[in-house]
DNA sequence: GCCACACTGTGACCTGAACCACGGCTGGAC
DNA sequence: GTCCAGCCGTGGTTCAGGTCACAGTGTGGC
C-alpha cells in the first residue's frame, strides 16, 4: 500500500509506518473527472480531503453568479479541514480541474487517530497558521497589486508548485482556462488575456493552452511586486 | 487575580479555575497609549497576545508605504498566534488605536501549558479555522463587493462587536479616523467619506467624530450584501 | 483667547479595469 | 469532411474609484 502519497503531504511527512498504515486503513479513495464537482459551497459535510493525483480548484460564488477561486491545489495538499474544526457548511466549492483522485477522512476517524500524537496536532496548527498567512497576503495583493501583477504572482506561484525546469524556460502545466485563472486573480477575463499577452510581447513568457512557459523569471518577478 | 479576563477569550472561556490561575501566572502585563506600536511586520518574535483592555489595529504595509488594517481587536481577542504555529517573522504590524492593555505569553509557555489539556489544542484548531474562514471572507468581498458595500459591511461587523444598543440607535464608537477606516476595507479616504456622507443623507446613520450612530441597520445590511 | 495640526467634506479630473461585441481557432462528434 | 462548442485575442465604451486640490471644523497646547 501506498503510505508514500500520504507521505507527501507536509502534514504526515514525518509519520513512521505503523501511524501511517493505521492512518491509511481508515481512508478511502475517491474520483472525479475534470468539471466534476466534490462538494459545494453551503453542503454540510465534515470530510477532511488530501489530494492524491491532479488539480483542484477552491471557489466561491456570489450572490450574482460571479465566480472567485480561492486556491489550486495539487498532489499532496489537503483541504476541507475547515469543515473539521469549524463546523457549519463548507466554505468553498470544489471542483476537479484535471482528472483527480483523493483520499477522504472523516472528522471522527482523524479526532480518534489524534489522540495521543500530539505532534500532529501541532502540525496541523502549523498548517493552518500557514494558510491564514497566505489568505492575508492575497488580501494585501488585492489592495496594493494591479491586475497584471497579480497574473504574475499567480503564474509565479503555480511555476513554484507545478512547473518543470527545461532548458528553454520553466513548463507550467497548470490546466487552468484563461476564465478559471482570471477567478482566481479576482479579474476579468479579458484583462488578464491582455496582461498574458503583454508578458509574451516582451518576451517573458509564451503562451500555450492551458499552460505556460516561463522564460524570463527574474522580469516577471519583477513584475509581480 | 481577575481570571475573567481570561475567560472573555473564547478560546479560554471554558478553563476551569485551577487551568486559569495557571495560565495567569505565566503571563505579563503591556500597556499601551493610541498610536504607539507593540510590534513591526518583520520583526522576530513568539509571544502570543490578548486584548484585555482597548482596541488594536492589525497593519501591513506595502513597498510604496501604503497601508492595509487586517483587523481591528478588541477585548478577548488574541493575536500573534501564526508567529507561534509558522515561525517566522511578524506579519503585520500592531498599534494602539486607544490606550490598551494586554497580556502576554510566551510560545514555549504555551506549548507546555497545553501539554495534557488536548481540550485547549482543539478550541485553538477551531480558533483558527475561524480565522481563516473570515479571511476568505475579505477576499471575496474585495473581488464581489463596491466600496459602499465594503464600508457598510466594515461598520456592521464593527457594531457587532463594539456597538452599544440606544433608543436612537446602535451607537459604535469605533475609534478609527476616516483614513483607517479606509486602510480597513480597502480604499482611499475620500472614497469612505463620500460613501458615509451618502449613509448619512440617507438616515441609515449619523456620522460623529470617530464613532457612527447606525439608525437603520437592516437599510445598511442590504447594502451590505 | 489664538494658533497649529489633525481630521473631515467635497469638487474636478484621470485612469485602470469591467463590460460588450465580435471574429478566429481548435478539437471533438458524427 | 461539417458542424458545434469552448476557448482565446482584441478593439471600443463606460464607469468606479483613485488622485489632487482645497476649504471647513475640531481640539489640544500655551
Amino acid at each position: 500500500m501506498d503510505n508514500d502519497v500520504l507521505r507527501q503531504a507536509p502534514l504526515f511527512s514525518a509519520l513512521d509506518d505503523e501511524a501511517a498504515s493505521a492512518l491509511r486503513a481508515s481512508m478511502s479513495t475517491v474520483k472525479l473527472r475534470r468539471g466534476e464537482v466534490l462538494f459545494h459551497e453551503g453542503d454540510s459535510g465534515d470530510k477532511l480531503y488530501i489530494c492524491v493525483d491532479g488539480k483542484v480548484k477552491l471557489g466561491r460564488t456570489s450572490s450574482d453568479g460571479r465566480e472567485n477561486l480561492l486556491a489550486i491545489l495539487g498532489p499532496g495538499q489537503m483541504f476541507g479541514e475547515l469543515s473539521l474544526f469549524d463546523p457549519g457548511p463548507r466554505s468553498a466549492t470544489v471542483t476537479a480541474v484535471t482528472d483527480t483522485a483523493f483520499l477522504s477522512l472523516s472528522h471522527d476517524d482523524l479526532l480518534r487517530w489524534l489522540e495521543g500524537r500530539p505532534a500532529v496536532a501541532r502540525g496541523l496548527l502549523s498548517q493552518l497558521a500557514g494558510r491564514l498567512r497566505k489568505a492575508n497576503d492575497v488580501v494585501a495583493d488585492l489592495v496594493f497589486s494591479d491586475v497584471p501583477g497579480r497574473v504574475a504572482k499567480a503564474l509565479l506561484d503555480l511555476a513554484n508548485r507545478f512547473g518543470r525546469t527545461a532548458d528553454d524556460g520553466v513548463h507550467v502545466h497548470h490546466d487552468l482556462t484563461q476564465e478559471e485563472l482570471a477567478q482566481l486573480v479576482g479579474a476579468s477575463r479579458e484583462t488578464v488575456n491582455k496582461a498574458l499577452a503583454d508578458f509574451a510581447s516582451r518576451g517573458w513568457l509564451r503562451l500555450e493552452p492551458r499552460s505556460v512557459v516561463i522564460m524570463d523569471v527574474e522580469r516577471l518577478s519583477r513584475r509581480a511586486r
